[in-house]
Order: C-alpha cells, then structure tokens, then sequence
DNA sequence: TTGACAATCGGACAATTGTCCGCTAATATT
DNA sequence: AATATTAGCGGACAATTGTCCGATTGTCAA
C-alpha cells in the first residue's frame, strides 16, 4: 500500500470531500478555508474539486443540500397542517420557517450567496433549486389568497420574487447584528411590514 | 525627459487613474478590466490603486459619485416640490427616481454591489453615503406617514432596510432580463405591491 | 490474465486580487 | 541653492480562483 491514496469511485471521493469541508468548515471558518486547502486535505486534485463543485457556493451549497431538503420538506408539511386556515397565516408560518433556518445557517448561507451572486461561472442563485422552490410556493400562496380576495390582484410572481429579495441572507444579518434586531424582533417586523399589508382586513 | 513618466500630484493621479477607468470600462465592459490593468494604463502602481481605492467596488463607487450626488438632489428636490402630497406620492415619486437610476447605470451598479457586498476588505454596502443616504430617506417619509396616519405604526427603520432590498440591483436586474419585466412594469409592481399596500387608504 | 480504451484524476499554470517595503520626488529649512 | 525630511509611489510578491492536459486507474473484451 503506497502512501498515494488509491482511486476510490466517484462516490467515495465526493463523500470524502464533503467530509474534508465539513472538517474545516467547523475548524477554521468557513471564509478562512480555500478550495485547494479542501482538495489537498481530501487527497484530490484541484481539477477534481473544480470539475464536481464550480466554486465554493457549489460546495456549499451541496453541504446544506440535506438541509435544504429537510427544510422544504419542513415547510410543506406546515402547509399541509394549516390547509384550513387563511393565506396569511400560512404565509406567516413560511416566512418563519424560513427566517429560523436563515437564523440557523448564517455563515454557510452568507458564503452560497456571496459566491453564487457575485461569480459568474454558475447559474445565478435565481436559478438554483432551493430558490426556485421558495419562490413557487410564496407563488402559489398568493395566487390562491387572490383566487379567494384575500389579497388584492397583485402580481403574484413578481410579488414572491420581492418578497424573497427583502429577506436575503446579506440583508438579515445585517440586520441581526449592525443593527441590534433580535431574530424574534425580525420574524415580527417581517409579519407585520411585508406579509400583513398584502393581505385585505376580513371583517 | 525620461520615458518614466514624472509624479504628478495627487489630485492629478487620482483624476487619471478616474478617467483611464472609465475608458477601458466603455470600451471592454467593466467585467472584463481587472485593477491591474487600469493600474498600468494609468502608469500608476497597484500600491497607489488600492491605497486609494480599496477595491473595484470602492472605485466604481468613485466613478459614480457625481451621478449619485445627481440623484440625490433631484431626489431631494423632487420631494421638495411634492412637499404638499401625501407621503404615498411622495414615496412613489422616489422609487420611480431610484428605479430609472438603477435602470440607467445597471453594469456599474451591479458590479458596486457585487464587490462591496462579497468583499471583507471594505465596509459593507450598508455603510456607504449612498445607502444610508436613501434609507434615512425613505425612513423619514414612513415616520411622517405614521405621524400623520396615513399609514399603521410600523417600524420605519426596518421597513426602509427591506424596501431597498427588494429592488437590488441583482433582483432589478433578473427580473428585468431573465424575468421579462420591463422597467416600466417593474415600476408599476413596486408601486402596486410594495408600497400601496403601506398605505391606508384614506376615503 | 492481459492488453486496450475510456474515464477521470491531479498538479502545473494563468489570471486576478490585495499587500508590503524600498526608493523616489516634493517640500521645508537654513 | 543644497540638504534633510517625509509623503507616498510602484513593482515584486503572496494568496486564491479557476483551467487544462498529460498521467493514471478501472473496466471490459478476448
């Protein structure tokens, strides 16, 4: 046995590199880690990294891949329980949901954005699917609360795309930490400043 | 008279390194000129660059102080004479003036963003005259708006933050391409779905 | 088992950003 | 006008991202 690590598949290689990344990820900080810092770690070739993960967003973005699902899944599930309520309070539920997973995965979500937005090798984070699966369900949510005048005729698609922008990573921390907002304080202002005013008073 | 070029003050290098800039960002498009090479068409060092302008963000910023300080006053004046308005018009009026400008001077503004916004070398977007600038703005208009009833007490200073989110220049500019929007719909839709709806309605 | 072929690895390389320090040029002092 | 002093210039350098192609390894056929 060579000290030259033998080829494993295509599998192990990637599990092994996620691993690595977790590792240093957790160790260093995820801004303080490069990518052939990972490579080398995983006993992979830089070509290797780059062919399986575009950039560092990539990587990230597959390392909260898990995440992201259990989160969806999470949020279809809360859909399903308050399918008799109204929009808004299922649109509150969402936004919640997604505030406390924001909350839970900062540094990591910072990192996909920054990466994703600002690279132009990859798809814009628009056309990856954890966005586009937040979009289409702020989407169907208001079209139904439309369907049902709960909500005036608004632009259903351009309203979702909005709504999801005021609430970036970038922006929410920002507002977490520069400025003094408590995650609690947050939720609320989202509920009571974006989501509520979409809503018509039911008397 | 060597062909080393003599040192010429200050103000003339900073006016050089300014004007060499703006020539090779309208001739090969501002993604494709790297600070290195404005460096050397301006026969300046990359010490005296990056001393002066901290990184391509900060320098394009520079580029469009002027325009910013445009805006700003015809953002001040215009509010000056709409003085008499309620405060909704008032604040359309200002997203439609901060909507043509982000229409106008999309690349650049992009490219501000995506270096200050993913940079940890300078201050954050959030620190800049520019944003600070339109969100006092736009936070004064909200507290008038309570004061005067004219919209429910919500929280100005985080309403403005989420506001100016949602028209990015990343999200201006995807749902104008990608998207389909044109500029006069997207101000349309900001008009109809994130400013109405702050409002109540007065009979 | 062996040889050929294809998949894919991985290090060298180019490009870009940002830093550092020796040296030059402008100013002040006499 | 000559020299000392200091601001600040600018090229060499380090770090990081992303690419490319020669080399290696696994697989399949005979």
């Amino acid at each position: 046995m060579s000290d030259q690590p033998q080829r494993r598949d295509a599998n192990e290689i990637s599990k092994s590199i996620l691993q690595t990344t977790e590792s240093l990820f957790s160790q260093y900080g995820v801004g303080n880690v490069s990518m052939h810092q990972i490579a080398k770690a995983a006993n992979v070739g830089q070509g290797t990294m780059y062919r399986r993960y575009a950039n560092k967003g990539d990587l990230c973005l597959e390392l909260m891949s898990e995440n992201f699902h259990a989160l969806q899944e999470h949020m279809l599930q809360s859909l399903a329980e308050l399918k008799a309520e109204p929009v808004k309070v299922r649109m509150q539920a969402l936004f919640k949901l997604h505030l406390k997973f924001l909350e839970k995965h900062t540094q990591l979500f910072e990192t996909i954005h920054s990466y994703i937005t600002c690279t132009n090798t990859t798809k814009p984070f628009y056309e990856k699917a954890p966005y586009i699966f937040l979009h289409q369900t702020i989407r169907s949510l208001l079209e139904e609360a439309i369907e049902s005048k709960e909500s005036r005729p608004i632009n259903a698609d351009f309203t979702a795309h909005t709504l999801i922008a005021s609430m970036n990573p970038k922006i929410y921390n920002f507002l977490r930490q520069k400025n003094g907002y408590s995650a609690k304080e947050v939720i609320e202002n989202v509920n009571k400043t974006l989501l509520e005013p979409l809503f018509i008073e039911k008397k």
